[in-house]
Parts: structure tokens; sequence; C-alpha cells
DNA sequence: ACCTGAACACCGTTCAAGT
DNA sequence: ACCTGAACACCGTTCAAGT
């Protein structure tokens, strides 16, 4: 089953192929080339599923936030659940990028346009609105802003999750000494503790109530 | 002057036309091989500057940084100068990355750990305790929350930016509205408007005071 | 329609050699 | 010490050709 006019796999094998290398050896390894070997194929067969390799990214991104928000968002529901829902969505989806490796490279490498990330924002605006954000426009301005924190508190955890392994050696370095954020440090902000991060998340919802 | 056991450049001059490029071409065209160009040197020639390309990016990374919190954080002044510091702290470093189109990217792949990174970490820590925070921990995390939302944001602004520009007959395709996201754009949420940043960053800091 | 093979214009990095 | 030139093992993408 070689060649042949039949379609020998699908987008899906493609996308999953790719997350396979995305968890075994990094973003940078996720090629249009490895993938296709992946699968047996050649790396100009990928051009049949995808018109680049930017748009398997996109379809890496989707699959990767599918699910995060539940169906029903809880817009008939009480404040009280309303609330609930956004810490548990931010914390669903601090997980699932945390799940790979390099996810947030994923993320911010192609854009987060796709039909699956517009959902995620409105459900999430939609919960703001029924926990007691006063109009439309809050509501979407506190989407926004939980979406970044989750995001940016996902870099900086992999950023320093990262740096911490490569220069054991700075804590005998001439740098000024940092108290606070050694601090942190030691509570886990930096390896991010998820009590740490929920923490953070309430005191940005509830800001927005 | 052209060979010669004399050092022709400096690093900063490799890291003013790595500068130039991201400027110019995006992340992407940042390569040791176009930086060394620039300059008019072997790509080989590099590596007698830095060790690696990430080292490269490392570096600036730490010139994007350098400057954006005063020297003094305001340790000895009052809670509302503390808070202010913040603020205006905040809408630099956004206004910092912003100007160069693909500084998250450089931000995301290079880590976060130099020392300008954790000074500016330290410096935010310290204008929480003194702008409220009950302790150092409290103070840790709202500071690590604090640059978490800022470089989310900046990651959103960027994202979104760029995919308006790919398909806006995207608008009339089947995909079931979104209220309240559209209601966010037409505030300039997506494309970022200052004064929406400036709100989301106030209540963070209201609410870890 | 689906896939291959060759090719183009790139990468980061290593290594021996020159001055 | 600083730099070059050649080389290695890669990239994404295009294009003509096969079935």
């Amino acid at each position: 089953m070689k060649p042949g006019p039949r379609r020998s796999v699908s987008q899906s094998d493609l996308v999953a192929a790719a997350f396979e290398l995305l968890e075994q050896k990094g973003f940078a390894a996720v090629s249009v080339r490895g993938v296709a070997a992946a699968l047996g194929l050649t790396p100009t067969a990928m051009y049949t599923y995808f018109p680049s390799k930017q748009a398997l990214l996109v379809a890496m991104v989707e699959e990767l936030l599918s699910g995060v928000a539940g169906q029903s968002s809880g817009a008939d529901a009480s404040p009280e659940a309303a609330r609930d829902f956004l810490v548990v969505t931010a914390v669903a989806l601090r997980a699932r990028l945390r799940e790979h490796p390099g996810a947030i490279a994923l993320v911010t490498s192609g854009p987060l346009d796709g039909a699956r990330a517009l959902g995620l924002a409105e459900r999430l605006g939609e919960a703001f609105l029924t926990s007691g954000a006063g109009d439309v426009d809050t509501a979407a301005r506190a989407a926004h802003a939980l979406l970044a924190l989750v995001l940016g508190q996902v870099a900086l955890e992999t950023a320093w999750g990262e740096a911490s392994e490569i220069e054991p050696a700075a804590l005998w370095s001439d740098a000024p000494p940092h108290p606070i954020t050694d601090a942190g440090a030691a509570l886990g902000v930096r390896e991010g503790a998820e009590g740490e991060f929920r923490l953070a998340i309430e005191r940005l919802v509830d800001a927005w109530r």
C-alpha cells in the first residue's frame, strides 16, 4: 500500500505524529520531514494534507485546546458556579499546556485564532458575565486577562524550569542576591505548584467580578 | 582589516545586528549566518563571541529588559508610589516587547533567567512588599503573576494581530458568532490599546495589595 | 488524486587550517 | 587569539514526473 491514488493516512495521523515528536524530542524536532518520516511518507506528501507547516501547527493548537472548556459555560448557572468554571477552566488549560514540553513555543509560534481558541475566549467571557462582570465589555477584558495570565504563567514556568538545569553554578557568582524571588522559588512559584497557580487565578477572577 | 588576531567587532555589535534583523525581517531571520553576514563576518566567527546561538538570544533578552525597571524600586517610598512603580514598569515592559516584532518568540524561546530578568522580578517583589503585600511570599507570588500577565498579554496581542491579517474572509464562514469576544475586539482588546492594558494591570496589582 | 525524487535556498555547529 | 573555508547533518518548500 505504498503509492496509489488512495489516501493512506489522515490529517489526524499527521497531528498525532507531530505530538509524538513534540513530546519525545521537543518543539525543534517537530519538522515536516520528521512527521512525514514517522508515517513512512516523503516530506512532500505532507503538502497534500496541509498547505504549510504553519497549518500543521495551527491544527496542533486546536487539538490542544479541544475539550478544555466543557460544552456549557454555565450561562444559566449561578454566579458561584460560573466562578468555579473560570477557575477550573484555567487550571485545565494550564495542565493541558504543561503536558507537552514545548507547548507554549507551539502556542506562541502558531496563531491562536483558530475556532477552538476563539470559542474558549467566548466561554470565558460568558462565565465572567454571569459571575458578576457588569457588562459585555468588562467580560471581554476579563476573559482576555485570564487567558493572558495562564499563557504567561506557563511561559514563565517553562523558561525558569529549563534555566535551573543549565547553570547551578550561578549561585556562587557575584550577582546581587534576590531574597524575594528566592523566597518565591522556595514556595514553588517557579516550578509551578498547582496551589500557587490556582491562588493567582482566583485573585484575578475575583478582581473582575 | 579583514583577518588578524585583533577583535574586529564586539558582542554588542552582534546583538545590535541581531536586533536589526529582528526588526526588519522577523524572528525567523535572526540566524547565525545572517547576523555574521550583516557584520561582514563568516558564520563561524560568531562562535568566538558566543558559545551558541542560544547565548546570543539570551543576550538579546537581557538587552531588551535593561532599563525597564529603574534603579530604585521605591523600597523606602510610600505605598502609593510603589503601586505607581508597578503599573509604570508593567506598561514599560509591554512597550519594550512590542517595539520589536517577534520579541515574545525571542523571550519564550530563550530562557528568562538572565541577571536582568531576575533583577526585574526582584524589583517588582520589593514594590509589592512596600505597596501593601503582607509578606515576602505573597510579594513573590504577586511579582510572578504580574510578569506572567504582561508576557501573556503581549503574546495574545501578537498572535491575534498576525491572525487578523491572514483570513478576513472568516467573517463569512459558518462558524458560530462570538458576541463577547467581538465586543472585545471592538474595544481594542485584541489590538492591545494601552488603556485596556493598563486597566488590567491595575486590577491585578490592586488584587495583591 | 496522491505520492515520489530531485532540487533550491537555507539552517546551527564542528573542525582543520591560516595569520 | 581571531578568523576563514569546507563540511556535516539538517531545514521548508517547489516542481516535474510517475501511478
